[in-house]
DNA sequence: CCGGTCTATTGGTCAAACCGACTGAACCTC
DNA sequence: GAGGTTCAGTCGGTTTGACCAATAGACCGG
């Protein structure tokens, strides 16, 4: 079966004896070594690629290549799960909600000095953007990362990460942002970078609460939608 | 390409015009159907299979029946991506840590009275099951994916199952339960459930928050490990 | 020395075939 | 007639052998 192969690959990947950037023997070899026929090992790395652990690459020199999984990957799935399972707009907005949240006091703390220089500098350039009428969510969501940026944390600002990204991607209903919300949106931005530069958790917390809550409502509203993630 | 075979497919299901349970025609078929070999079809239909958008029954009547992604399938790419990527144990730990104390106040405010009855239970089991030697990891777990339940949010009930489940097949080391240390676990525990019922969000952070940290600091001890996810 | 071509490698796809698993119905036994 | 048996058709799983397309590196001519 290919299945053995795919979890003999996938045991050779975490156990690091096949490491980010190693390529693995051609299609043709890898038949002839395990015994089995190329279009068998062909659906194997199909489904590691669909896995995002490796990566395909045709031509001379070609092969499979070992990749690490990105948060992109994850994302994708994530988008699929929301999309297509029981989960509506409101639960995943309350599940943001909360982890968002919870980052708040760690990255008040840990914030260093350069992470604020730096969110200070996106909240100036997004509010030039919101006079030119080029704020959107991706913005947005760049912030939100940036600040889950600040807990120093890669698996924190992974998730966050997936939270934002490609999940947009599947939900493309009501994509626009009212203006009045993204100036409304941007000076709460600013207001938390102020808190988190003066190390105050809990009106970075208040203010942070109330943004994402001024999302909840506005998913609420939007009924008959799967799933909703913008706060502008 | 098959990729585009696997993007129709996956279009027809986001858009409900294949709902969970249907079955897609056989594979023969959709070759025809779409003027494409039955391999390239397959290589397609495995994609999906292992995106867990489709499971694949074998024999007459079978074929691709379109499934609703599990929290496990998740949880597994959630696994390798911690396992693979450059996360340490103790950044996965925190990233816990944030979200389940995080969902304590909702908990705590939504937990019916059934809820609590179950709870109660369920740690009365767990403490008969320790002294009998019986208690473990997986009892913990399911503990804590109870107490997420309590939110009455899918979303955050099945992240919460999400890290504790498949992510800890993926680490096999230390899954020793020192026996102090299941004691001192489920008397947490039920020092939780009755901070819950009595409805006092901050006493039941409060014990939460110890209950965590116990663990991040057994997994800070473990050097060497990726990552870890127990604490008994 | 540059640039084009040629060739070997490697993934992408196809076609036809056989196997094993499974279903459902016809059939046979009692 | 009830119940077990057999058999054929359907369907995924795998194999084989072939050809196409992309690509990189060597080779060759100017």
């Amino acid at each position: 079966m290919s299945e053995a192969i795919v979890e003999q690959i996938r045991t050779l990947i975490r156990g690091e004896q096949l490491r980010p950037g190693d390529r693995l023997p051609s299609e043709r070899d890898l038949g002839e070594r395990m015994g089995v026929s190329r279009v068998t090992v062909r659906e194997a790395l199909r489904v590691l690629e669909a896995g995002g652990l490796v990566e395909i690459r045709v031509g001379a020199r070609g092969g499979a290549f070992v990749t690490t999984p990105t948060s992109a990957k994850i994302g994708g799935d994530l988008a699929d799960l929301i999309s297509l399972s029981p989960l509506t707009g409101t639960e995943v907005t309350e599940a943001r909600q909360v982890f968002e949240l919870g980052i708040v006091p760690m990255a008040v703390e840990r914030a260093t000095e350069q992470d604020i220089a730096e969110l200070r500098e996106m909240v100036k350039q997004h509010q030039s953007a919101l006079k030119a009428g080029e704020y959107g969510m991706p913005m947005s969501a760049a912030f939100h990362v940036r600040v889950a940026a600040c807990t120093h944390n890669a698996a924190i600002e992974m998730l966050v990460h997936s939270f934002h990204g490609p999940l947009l991607m599947s939900l493309r209903e009501a994509q626009v942002t009212a203006p009045q919300m993204g100036h409304r949106g941007t000076t709460e931005h600013r207001d938390f970078v102020e808190a988190l530069a003066a190390r105050d958790a809990l009106r970075a917390q208040d203010i942070m609460r109330a943004h994402l809550q001024r999302t909840a409502r506005r998913v609420a509203r939007t009924k008959g939608s799967r799933s909703r993630d913008d706060e502008s």
